[in-house]
RNA sequence: GGCCCCGUAGCUCAGCUGGAUAGAGCACUCGCCUUCUAAGCGAGUGGUCGCAGGUUCGAAUCCUGCCGGGGUCGCCA
């Protein structure tokens, strides 16, 4: 665990401490606020932290005297632990009240000696605590092939989910499959027809209501090929169970075949209809029940909008109103049996009884308007002992050649996952997937993304990454191996390492550790897809500098020593590419 | 109409949970290949952060109200 900034700020939460012991500072100061952080402007130093300006608004001074007293103490306390190299740090009170810090160069040449000791386990933090933490994604129906929109959640889910166990969480993977509910009904009776015209009957157009999608045939015959004709006379009674249970075992197969071709995994496969027979539903409304969170009640027509087909109708209610959703939610349908909500209220509780008080779900675009009822059912239902949290990802558009390909299942031209991932690789959708904020509409456009130009995110990271390699292939040819390996090049003389494109270069791989908790603490994976693409660049600048300046180059033929030493910048280059592919789920290439 | 998300350079988007003169790519102009991958790099041009208030040392960021775009809206999941 090598964090630079987490470093720093101990240090100096212990300079305020220090004040504080001397009476300088009142006593049970809140530092919560207190941030370190590399400052834009690089004559600002190397790293800046806000401390003087916190504290002024607490203890009602002015910023930058405070600024000027915790300075001294800063660099004393330094001096006296002997930390970041001895060498003394430039602290510098700035105008409103930062605090800029310089460090030795030695203090960025040990950061690299890190990376290459920790290889692609650098950036790994213990900010989790082992905490347990249920990521929930996918999720989509058992009724047919995924879309593209799927793919998503599945990336940023499962890039979350890694993202989640780098910074030291303990995380579970899951995935709720809706066999349960009406759709897997409409599912069999759309492969009962199916399965008819396997055995020879001409069945004409499906009927509309039924899932027409071409995908059932296959199935179908698979169903005549296990059951035969038995079901032919059968009343729908009697086979729509079977018939259910194995168009749903079937569609979880092939979903589950996209998701393994995306590199896309779960730990745990939690089906609605287990929690119904179990009765699990009953059991959790009972639960609310006691507490007199379920009452039988008329809602309000939405407001402003009344549906023509309104009627005031008393129904079985959640009191979700009390737990800040704007109206209470329906649990029963007409027919009496239970709404999507009610079995899912009662699904999150059984995550919570299986130990995870921390819950993330990452659903589609047009599930927005449930967040707040589900937040509202997981607070009741855990006596607000879980949290939960939402990522809605926004719709992704799909393009070609800057030509939108229009979706549309009547049309014929739906565009499934499957297509998609086969078309352009699993590398590029999942770094794709994640090159905007999840609750940003994403472009995605096939011809781009399978460009090799810099234009093109991927590619461009995977370059860099590719050029490292490259530089330790011509390395080989000079050094014996036991010389190039990480640990060799950690030894390497890197204090030689002093071309400011070179230091600029180890401070940005010295950030890597506080994206990860950064992004970790957000929920936000798509920091490290936007982290990585700087990284390339700084690598490609420096790699062009060599270019106009020979002596600038990684491979000094007349000076092995330094020559090693700019082989462990590469190698650290290449670590911090690799370790954040890792997360992302992308294969770093050797060549290319 | 209610709720949720979004609005930042001509275009596509970042902006690290309130910090310093607002960043990157594309496009446009100029420059860099006898040498580790030019599949790349450098320099320049380009901004009322949708609008108006408020909170405070300080706001693109937080609050309120508008404007514009998208999603969603009792027994689908």
């Amino acid at each position: 665990m090598t964090n630079i900034f987490r470093d720093v700020r101990g240090l100096i939460l212990a300079a305020i401490g220090d004040l504080v012991a001397h009476g300088v500072l009142p006593p049970g100061l809140d530092l919560s606020r207190v941030a370190v952080e590399p400052p834009r402007d690089p004559a600002h130093g190397d790293v800046a932290t806000n401390a003087a300006l916190v504290l002024a608004g607490i203890v009602k001074q002015n910023p930058m005297a405070l600024a000027e007293r915790i300075a001294p103490a800063i660099a004393a306390r330094q001096l006296r632990s002997g930390d970041f190299h001895g060498g003394g740090l430039g602290v510098v009170a700035a105008r409103p009240g930062f605090l800029n810090i310089r460090l030795p160069a030695a203090v960025w040449h040990a950061q690299l000696r890190a990376l290459l000791r920790a290889g692609t386990g650098y950036g790994d933090t213990d900010i989790g605590a082992g905490a347990r933490v249920n990521v929930e994604y996918v999720s989509a129906n058992p009724t047919g092939p995924m879309h593209v929109g799927h793919g998503r959640g599945a990336v940023v889910g499962d890039a979350l989910a890694a993202l989640l166990a780098k910074a030291g969480f303990q995380v579970h993977r899951e995935y709720y499959i809706n066999d349960a509910g009406a759709q897997v009904d409409i599912l069999a009776r759309s492969l009962f027809l199916r399965y008819r015209e396997a055995l020879g009957e001409d069945v004409g157009t499906i009927p509309e209501g039924l899932y027409p999608g071409e995908y059932l045939i296959e199935t179908g015959q698979a169903l005549a090929a296990r059951d035969g004709d038995k079901w032919l006379g059968a009343s729908e009674v009697e086979w729509l169970g079977s018939v259910r249970d194995f168009a749903v075992a079937q569609m979880m197969a092939l979903i589950r075949a996209d998701l393994d071709r995306l590199g896309v995994r779960h730990d745990w496969f939690a089906s609605e209809r287990r929690l119904v027979e179990a009765g699990a539903i009953e059991e959790c409304l009972a639960a609310l029940d006691e507490r007199g969170l379920i009452y039988t009640g008329i809602l309000a027509p939405p407001k402003g909008k009344t549906p023509d087909d309104w009627e005031p109708r008393p129904q079985t209610l959640f009191r979700a109103t009390r737990f800040g959703d704007d109206v209470d939610r329906p649990l029963k349908k007409s027919d009496g049996s239970w709404t999507y909500f009610a079995a899912d209220i009662a699904y999150h509780r059984d995550k919570f009884r299986r130990g995870f008080a921390n819950l993330i779900d990452v659903w589609g675009a047009d599930h927005g308007g449930y967040v707040k009822r589900m937040q509202a059912a997981v607070r009741a239902v855990t006596d607000g002992a879980a949290t939960l949290d939402v990522k809605i990802c926004q719709l992704v558009n799909l393009f070609d050649r800057g030509k939108p390909v229009r979706m549309s299942k009547r049309a014929g031209t739906f565009v499934t996952l499957r297509e998609v991932v086969d078309e352009v690789g699993k590398d590029v959708f999942r770094f794709m997937m994640l090159t905007r904020r999840n609750d940003q509409a994403l472009d995605f456009d096939f011809a781009k993304v399978t460009e090799q130009s810099k234009e093109n995110p991927v590619f461009y990271v995977q370059y860099a990454h590719a050029r490292a390699a490259s530089v330790m292939r011509h390395a080989a040819e000079v050094f014996a191996p036991e010389e190039l390996s990480d640990q060799a090049l950690a030894g390497a003389a890197l204090d030689l390492l002093t071309d400011p494109a070179e230091l600029a270069l180890i401070r940005q791989l010295a950030q890597w550790p506080r994206i990860v908790e950064g992004a970790a603490e957000a929920h936000e994976p798509h920091r490290l897809a936007f982290y990585l693409q700087e990284v390339a660049a700084q690598f490609h600048m420096l790699w062009n500098k060599g270019r106009d300046e020979a002596t600038l180059r990684f491979i000094l033929a007349s000076d092995p020593i330094l020559t090693r030493a700019r082989l462990a910048l590469v190698r650290g280059v290449a670590l911090v590419i690799a370790s954040g592919l890792a997360v992302i789920g992308v294969t770093p290439v050797e060549e290319m």
